[in-house]
RNA sequence: UCAGUCGGCCGGACGGCCGCUGCGGCAAGGGCCGAAAGGCCGCCGGAGAGGAAAGUCCGGGCUCCUUGGACAUGCGGUGCCGGAUAACGUCCGGCGGGGGAAACCCCAGGGAAAGUGCCACAGAGAACAGACCGCCGUCCCGCCUCGGGCGGGCGGCAAGGGUGAAACGGUGCGGUAAGAGCGCACCGCGCCUCCGGCAACGGAGGCGGCACGGCAAACCCCACCGGGAGCAAAACCGAAUAGGGGCGGCAGGAGCCGCAAGGCUCAGGUCGAUGUCCAGACCCGCCGCCCGGGUAGGUUGCUCGAGACGCCGAGCAAUCGGCGUCCUAGAGGAAUGGCCGUCACGCGCGGGACCUUUGCCGGUUCCGCGCCCUACAGAACCCGGCUUACAGGCCGGCUGAUACA
């Protein structure tokens, strides 16, 4: 996984399209080049003491690390903003709600479209029922 | 065993799957990103948060700044004595004062006869203090139920009451009209001498009749210490763009001066919604290359150090010396983890057995279930301290009580 250093990479993620979920935001803007894709997570002071979000900071970066290909995108950036919540909720529940959020962001970005088409791709999110399926596979390779 | 007190230590264990960071070894040829500097990509091995990593309150190392140094002034800090230390406001051992039955604990603990200032309220009186109640008189006046009493005046008194944080030292005896260091003894206080101690200070003797209230976390005085900023310090490498300097090539209207270089004048271009005129400001060339400063960015600083552990020695101790062994996190939107299982510890509930009891209560142990699945808390240049936070647990010293011997 290539993470985000620079400065600069957070603020232009921090401009494009978005998807709130109880444990996180995530953050997602094209690069326009066709590398691979890369990661960034951040947990501002609003998350905690510094032992917990350093907490909330590594159990995102284990769930994105679960979840990998398929819906990810090359040449884009993602950044997850920690919530309070990332802390307390179950880490299934994360990926689930991590798998939600890629979808919800790629319908947004091929329709162009924001705000009126968000709330039909969120019940679409909580009907996936793949979430067992997809490390299992990850097993035999 | 119980109660108390002081000090030290630990602060989950084991395993599975999947990851991260840097180090060492092996490979050494290539690929990718970037304009460059530079970075990333392989396999194996072992390593990887704390006692407070925290607050950033003191003290240092290190780096840069004032050209460098000395002194003075100002400002800030510290404040019983001796020792330890690189240094400290820290630590150790003492001294003095206070608390406790004791172990032990607490103290911002220099100077108030260098000066200035403050001491509210209450109270009669508060800093060369003071008669409100009261006590006393062989003094004077008046009245009466007249060897006495009452009231008033004059005078004496700081013992008692009352106020206060504090009232010109305390207790006792003598003394007196009543009283008072007025006199005496003891205690306290001050001064002097001697003795003990490196010293803070302690002890003894003598003298003084008591003067010298408190506040210096009020100004101040005295002694000692301190230049400022901080790893986002700082060093090196180093784009793009704008601007600075230099070199080369090409272009350069008209007139005048000049051999030439060049100079002057008129033209030229840009500026306001547009055009013309006037005034003003600016440009007064274009292209290529080179140089230096420097931003983004990159690398270093970055972990071998007042280092850790063990043994021996010195010292009451803090600590110091010698010898041996070891290398023990180095991130940078920030690694040191995520998920799961078993066990231990703790807590709660239910049940069984045993001890005790009339019984309840209580104690021990076993089983099952549930909870917390650990508290406080995450290195950010590195050390020495201080302060604050902390579930639970372990060990030891000392004091007192009880039991046994």
């Amino acid at each position: 996984m290539e993470r985000l250093r620079q400065r600069a990479d957070f603020l232009a993620a921090a401009a494009g399209v978005r998807a709130p979920a109880t444990g996180f935001v995530l953050q997602v803007r094209g690069r326009g080049d066709d590398g691979p894709p890369r990661f960034g997570f951040t947990a501002s002071r609003k998350v905690g003491t510094a032992v917990e979000r350093n907490r909330a900071r590594r159990r995102l970066r284990d769930v994105v690390r679960r979840t990998d290909a398929a819906d990810v995108a090359t040449g884009h950036d993602y950044v997850l903003v920690a919530r309070r919540a990332a802390l307390s909720l179950p880490f299934d529940r994360l990926v689930a709600e991590f798998r939600s959020a890629l979808r919800r962001v790629a319908d947004k970005r091929r329709t162009g479209e924001t705000g009126a088409r968000a709330h039909r791709v969120r019940g679409a999110g909580k009907t996936d029922g793949t979430a067992s399926a997809r490390p299992a596979r990850r097993a035999q390779g």
